[in-house]
DNA sequence: CGCAGCATTGCAATCGGTTGCAAGACCGCG
DNA sequence: CGCGGTCTTGCAACCGATTGCAATGCTGCG
């Protein structure tokens, strides 16, 4: 068995009071009491129970980190930033893996028991629905890298898909591309559509561009693959704007698989900027999502309602900007 | 305030014990009591606190998953795979990120506060240390994806780094490449050491066989193009075994950058196949690391553990085997 | 009808902490 | 020296569950 605070106090010679107070901060104990606590807990290797102290004050310091997107390279960045974050302040990270999940009073369930204090759902796919579950449990909840919606029910961090489309346009165009298509991910999801409804609209205020749209049925690479092969077979575009770098990977691999050049014959870009986009052998130009501001934001926004859970829901956007690489020729 | 067992208990007219035994595996309530209670709990939407009720069973069903690997995409599958599988036994994984510690006791502080049931420490990089100082802390640990020593202190479960070095060597002689080469990862590492031991002990019986030694920094893409980029410019081998498939990638666009063709100019083998082996545009001959097997029976030890603290540390290793594709030249 | 024997139930202690409250220690000041 | 005030301390209740034990109810059998 571990050692106890009843071990430590009696070793110290005090009550059991005192030991919980030295280690609580802010508390009032003399110097003399705490140092021979100190110097007992010590001896005797305590540590508190953090889970026996969350039973009187509420408070777990648990997080629970919620996902379904383990297949998308971009989202071990996610998870180590994630884990860093709440580490640093003194917050664990309980990890859910909701694929496949599709009810979403399954999943409170399975969070709720370990009362955690906060949940973040990080997740460019999961339906509303699941944060909402959780705010209707009285959980504190983010969702990282969700939708707006004009219906602010949770708090949302992540970027303005609607100006990514619109950024991703201008890049195109800018280089001169006049037939240009949108090669989206799951047409379901929400994020693909708004990105949709942005490129659509400075398309739409250039009469002389030609656009065309399909989607791929994941964000992954042979979804990518898939759809660009199928575009190749009739009447390609000049240059596309992929759902996301994974899918922009697929489809650049379709296109050297037929014989053609990027960016000479074929302009690709992405999403995200992962890693990879940087490999040599990649080199994808895309559309740099802040990852790193997005989880930061929404660490904070989670520890913020912990003192405060009545705290109005928030949408935090982050902008974006084109990284230039070589999947696009030069302006 | 969440409903809790006094809550239910005052609805169905009974105690908590009552409450608590309908909730608890085989004991001893009558039909009628259960239903009662049953009732009450569906209406006030009751769930067992798993916290509180640790405090008494002194299981708190949480298992520690640390990992020092959020860089290299076959983890993300591995945390697929390791979150699934601890869900499905009714656990839940406290992910703890080690990006960094050097020191094992501080490690051990941080998840030992959360009194898990037990750890598993998923990575090849992580030294011994790490896991004996939860052994020695009295959790039960399970190291998956390391090295086998010989006193063996803690489980591991995994593969034989030897016997794959053994493979990989006679999968070239086999092509009839008599120069060849040993790409490993960090030279530090014990997987490493124990992959160029197999591999060397096969060259060794082969005295028309050239063989060279070198080492990436890491297990990452840029330390892979860069050790090759380097190789490249003396006197090259005609093909290589890599540390890991995602050096491979960074070998493979190191040759390809340089003009040169594989598997015609230079042969490339990995090792793990993680997914991104399979993309088309990659094409990786890797050696198969069976990691839903090593997930499984790492979950399947470290519960056995569970119930019998002391069971005497064991070994577990899986056979790999060759996955032939496109960047080594047919046998 | 009486009683042994078993199943069911509630009481109360317990797990490892926290915290309101009141009592005691100690301070400075008049 | 006495008094009021602030610090420190321990007592005891409590958080939400589990569980040993004793009491109760019920059964069937002689």
């Amino acid at each position: 068995m571990a050692i106890t605070l009843k071990d430590v106090a009696e070793r110290a010679g005090v009550s059991r009071s005192a030991v919980s107070r030295t280690f609580t901060e802010g508390a009032s104990v003399s110097l003399q009491t705490r140092r021979k606590v100190e110097r007992a807990a010590e001896e005797l290797g305590y540590r508190p129970n953090a889970l026996a102290s969350s039973l009187t004050t509420g408070r777990t310091k648990l997080i629970g980190l919620i996902s379904n997107n383990f297949h998308n390279p971009v989202f071990l960045e996610v998870f180590d930033l994630f884990t860093r974050g709440l580490q640093e302040r003194g917050l664990r990270p309980l990890l859910v893996n909701l694929s496949g999940e599709t009810d979403p009073s399954a999943s409170v369930r399975l969070v709720r028991q370990y009362s955690v204090d906060g949940v973040i759902v990080a997740s460019s796919t999961l339906p509303p629905a699941f944060s909402k579950a959780f705010r209707d449990a009285g959980v504190p909840v983010v969702h990282s890298f969700g939708r707006v919606a004009t219906d602010t029910e949770v708090h949302v961090v992540g970027i303005d898909n609607i100006e990514c489309g619109r950024i991703a346009a201008r890049a195109l165009l800018a280089r001169g591309h006049r037939r240009i298509g949108f090669l989206g991910g799951p047409e379901g999801a929400t994020s693909t559509q708004d990105r949709l409804t942005g490129f659509a609209e400075v398309v739409g205020s250039h009469p002389d561009v030609a656009m065309s749209v399909s989607f791929a049925r994941a964000y992954s690479f042979d979804a990518g693959r898939v759809e660009m092969t199928k575009l190749l077979m009739t009447d390609p575009a000049e240059a596309y704007f992929c759902g996301d770098d994974v899918l922009s990977i697929g489809a650049l691999s379709a296109v050297r698989s037929a014989g053609l050049r990027v960016p000479e014959d074929i302009g690709l870009m992405g999403l995200n900027d992962m890693e990879m986009a940087r490999w040599e052998n990649i080199d994808l130009t895309t559309i740099r999502q802040p990852i790193g501001e997005i989880i930061a934001s929404s660490i904070d926004l989670v520890v913020a309602m912990l003192d405060n859970p009545g705290r109005y829901p928030e949408a935090r956007l982050f902008p974006c900007r084109l990284i230039e690489r070589g999947t696009l020729r030069p302006v």
